[in-house]
DNA sequence: AAAAGTTAATTGCAATTGCAACTACTATTT
DNA sequence: AAATAGTAGTTGCAATTGCAATTAACTTTT
């Protein structure tokens, strides 16, 4: 499924690759067919919901979502022209945009979670224990810290 | 990170989106970098390597590295035109196509390998140790095998 | 054995993505 | 304070992707 090794860790990578691709595909299914925005439109909103005043410089929230910026550019205008977001003007820095979730982006954000939440409960939640989804998430954190470590 | 809630079960899902989407952006850099293609290539490859006859049906392969079968003709158009698979008729079902990796396609294989297990150690292995990994990797294998299990 | 239903692969087209400029501004150096 | 370097965001363009429709061949039903 990945390589000619049998190392643990080899495993593992390449069954979270294959369980990442079939669970994201079966997602995005779920949310269109509830006439639902996808994923990326989720965290967006998730992460300015979040944010300190509801709000986040485009740079900073491309970071946190692990998105090239001009790719932002264009999820943010999707976003925007549908009413979910909107750009505002950043006072410090002229050359920056603040992103703004609106009343809508909020709703929107609420209406999509159970949704989503169904299909990680039944696809993800349901097959493993309490003790495995600490493992596993202390693991990811780990390697995400390292990752913010080196630079 | 992701949602309104504390489950450890949720909020492994959130880091283990996270962290698929941070290493696939490194790996796919260093690849770059390396003037290699791209991990899809490295999957494709490895998998006609696997398979019996070093080949196998188009909707079969794509069954496996989960790709819409679209794509897969793209893929394999783009793969062919490098030289490293042939397509291959196939003698029982006349619709059909094998895709048949070539020498040069697994001299390209085991020339990516190293590249990309080198990131996979560094990335991934090194922030985790065996048990961890082994507990992550038998969580996987139960979420796809609950997801090919119910259809 | 003809008709209706499936499946394999491809194609057209629209949407998304990524990369490399580009513009506008801020920060640092001299 | 001018010159240089760096950063924020956008845009053009080419490559990739996904969806729906198409073609060709197989399978099941009648």
């Amino acid at each position: 499924m990945m390589s000619p090794e049998t190392d643990p860790k080899i495993r593992a990578w390449g069954l979270l690759l294959a369980t990442h691709t079939a669970l994201v595909e079966r997602i995005e299914l779920a949310l269109a067919n509830a006439d639902l925005p996808a994923l990326a439109w989720y965290d967006v909103l998730w992460e300015l919901e979040q944010a300190p005043e509801r709000k986040l410089r485009m740079h900073d929230l491309a970071q946190r979502i692990v998105l090239s910026r001009s790719n932002l550019t264009r999820l943010a205008d999707r976003l925007e022209t549908a009413g979910l977001l909107q750009r505002e003007a950043c006072p410090n820095d002229r050359r920056g945009n603040f992103l703004l979730i609106t009343d809508a982006g909020r709703a929107m954000r609420k209406k999509i979670w159970p949704v989503y939440r169904a299909q990680i409960v039944a696809l993800f939640s349901n097959q493993i224990d309490d003790k495995q989804a600490t493992v596993m998430g202390d693991g990811f954190a780990s390697i995400l810290g390292a990752l913010n470590a080196d630079e």
